[in-house]
DNA sequence: CTGTTAGCGCCTTCAA
DNA sequence: TTGAAGGCGCTAACAG
């Protein structure tokens, strides 16, 4: 039996309902005595509060709702992590829906999301989500936060320096000579492959080259387009010595690519990504990465969102924190490299830190 | 504004408000022109269905809650995946909680899933949830069905053939000719290290060999776990010729073992280990592994809450389905081996298949 | 076929 | 310092 209701409580202490909800809230004095008697009563009942119908008479909750696409890419495991982090620390519940980078299921994961009354969002939008879903966001007016593909919004927003991160691998692989770097980037429309891409050019300028645009190639941020788009670079006229890959689900299928293809990494082909993987200093080739701090991320979006709360006229805020080259062997530069540090600064927010395997530095 | 109600929709339609439920419902017939006019308004209003209240008032809900550990596995993903397509097939919510496979963690997800008025919950325990946890369950008499770590109780249940599985791997080994093949087994009393044990020894027997017992080590599950198991072993007494890891954590700490070691894979140790990578065949070492059908674990157990939902009082069913021996190169057998296939008996349940790499059968 | 009337468990004025 | 009473949005008898 699970219907120990507050109705219980009161009848058994021997006060009404309206006291037991003020000590339960804390929303009003109680004497000593009696607060303490309703406590214990609760206690030997084994009240449970019901959040439900809380909700539904206060109009309000401590739930907030995640819509991602969280099955895709193995960054959501930590960034999920830190979500949930905070939300202890913060005494909120989580919610979780999965989108699958689809805008039809996106939709309805944040109507769901919504009818469960929850008091706020944190959204991972896909690349094509602003037509419905926003709006259904607004309407219900409901603070969001959104996290990782930023939009240009004045909107509460949490993610990553892409444009710094990829430019100093990129400029990495330049630096140690390599000519013909190519990049295979991500699905249209995202901020963060447009982003990605700026670095990979800005790092070309920095060494005063021009890009080759042939080298540019989009893999749509899944594995399948991410071997397409190396299987294309293999086939198309002069083939790059180096590539640059803009996240994880792809960087797995050029891999698969060029193992295909019979050309090994980093001898024939160097190779850098944005993204790193938990196990990457495991596993061969072992990849030269920026990794996210995902599991940061997640937790600064709920205290943004924790602020919005009590602050619903705060100004909107974007938060970029910092991703960590894990220098690797991919990039064969065989340690002669530079430090790349130099390029990065890597700030580590204090929000919890969460270690993720060995990073070696050049 | 999100607050349009049942009411609002049966005044602007000029019906009562049970009408409107009913029409939404389907719960009662509503004659053919009042029903379109009740559909129509709730279009024109932009009406939304407010499932909080509903279970209130209704006391059920078509909420399920999950309980599970996935942030730390890669299983994880498609389990979820596998579990959110039957749930959106029928027409059912997900609440996700996380337990990060503490006892403590657990009991208060659980808590709050019931809290939240789910009608029913998937419960992947972890290694002691009988104490607490259970009890919640059943104080609140709420159906559950049991995933991954099964248990010695009629309780509905699926998981992977544990047994079989580990087995025909390590069957594997001995039949190419290994005679000191390791075990790193995972954390203590789950139903899952017991089994995958037992199909190491199993296959022994099978070949009329004697385990011995120093070479089987516990790795608790853990990523740490596992390379301190290898470390172990490479340290004391005779060394393994292979080894079979119990789980995709643990194998992830032995190989970094073995690579601190200096061993190679599989030319100095054969590797074989429960757990799939998705990435399996990209990376070096490709692994030798037993797949589990984690897609269909999860459909399989929202069919069968479903069920109980319906019938509560249907017998308990434990279902087994079988892990599919992913044949790549750790073993070491460079293809000379025997098709592993014949061992295992690797039937795909009618519930939406996945694809999961290249399986490359030897 | 449809409307009326109680609540579901809780919060929140308004009184005392 | 405390109670009583109304209502959040919806469902489910009970009556027509």
């Amino acid at each position: 039996m699970s219907a120990v209701t507050m109705t219980m409580v009161a009848k058994q202490a021997g006060v009404s309902v309206s006291t037991v909800s003020h000590v339960i809230n804390g929303t009003r004095p109680v004497a000593g005595a009696t607060k303490q008697r309703v406590l214990a009563t609760m206690d030997e009942l084994g009240f449970t509060h019901k959040p439900v119908a809380r909700s539904l008479a206060a109009g309000s909750t401590t739930t907030i709702g995640l819509s991602m696409s969280w099955v895709s890419s193995m960054y959501g495991q930590e960034l999920v992590a830190g979500i949930e982090e905070e939300c202890l620390r913060q005494g909120m519940q989580l919610l979780l829906a999965d989108t699958r980078d689809d805008e039809d299921r996106e939709e309805r994961a944040v109507a769901n999301l919504l009818a469960h009354h929850v008091g706020g969002m944190l959204v991972a939008p896909t690349a094509r989500w602003h037509s419905a879903t926003l709006r259904l966001l607004q309407e219900h007016s409901v603070p969001y936060v959104v996290i990782d593909r930023l939009q240009d919004m004045r909107v509460d927003q949490v993610g990553v320096e892409n444009e710094s991160g990829s430019s100093s691998v990129v400029e990495h692989l330049l630096q140690i000579g390599h000519r013909r770097v190519a990049a295979i980037t991500g699905r249209e429309g995202l901020a963060t492959t447009r982003e990605r891409l700026a670095g990979y050019r800005l790092a070309h300028r920095r060494r005063g080259l021009r890009v080759d645009e042939r080298l540019v190639v989009s893999g749509g941020s899944t594995e399948q387009g991410g071997r397409r788009a190396m299987a294309q670079l293999l086939a198309s006229g002069p083939a790059p010595t180096g590539v640059f890959i803009s996240n994880d689900s792809m960087s797995i299928g050029a891999l698969r690519a060029l193992q295909e293809a019979g050309i090994s990494v980093p001898g024939q082909m160097a190779v850098v990504c944005f993204d790193d993987f938990p196990w990457g200093d495991v596993f061969h080739p072992r990849l030269t990465t920026i990794a996210q701090p995902s599991f940061a991320i997640g937790a600064r979006a709920v205290q943004l969102l924790v602020r919005r709360l009590s602050d619903p006229q705060a100004p909107a805020q974007t938060l970029r924190l910092a991703g960590e080259v894990t220098h690797r062997e991919s990039c064969g530069c065989n340690g002669q490299g530079p430090d790349l540090g130099e390029f990065v600064e890597v700030h580590t927010p204090n929000v919890g830190v969460r270690h993720r395997g060995t990073a070696v530095r050049a």
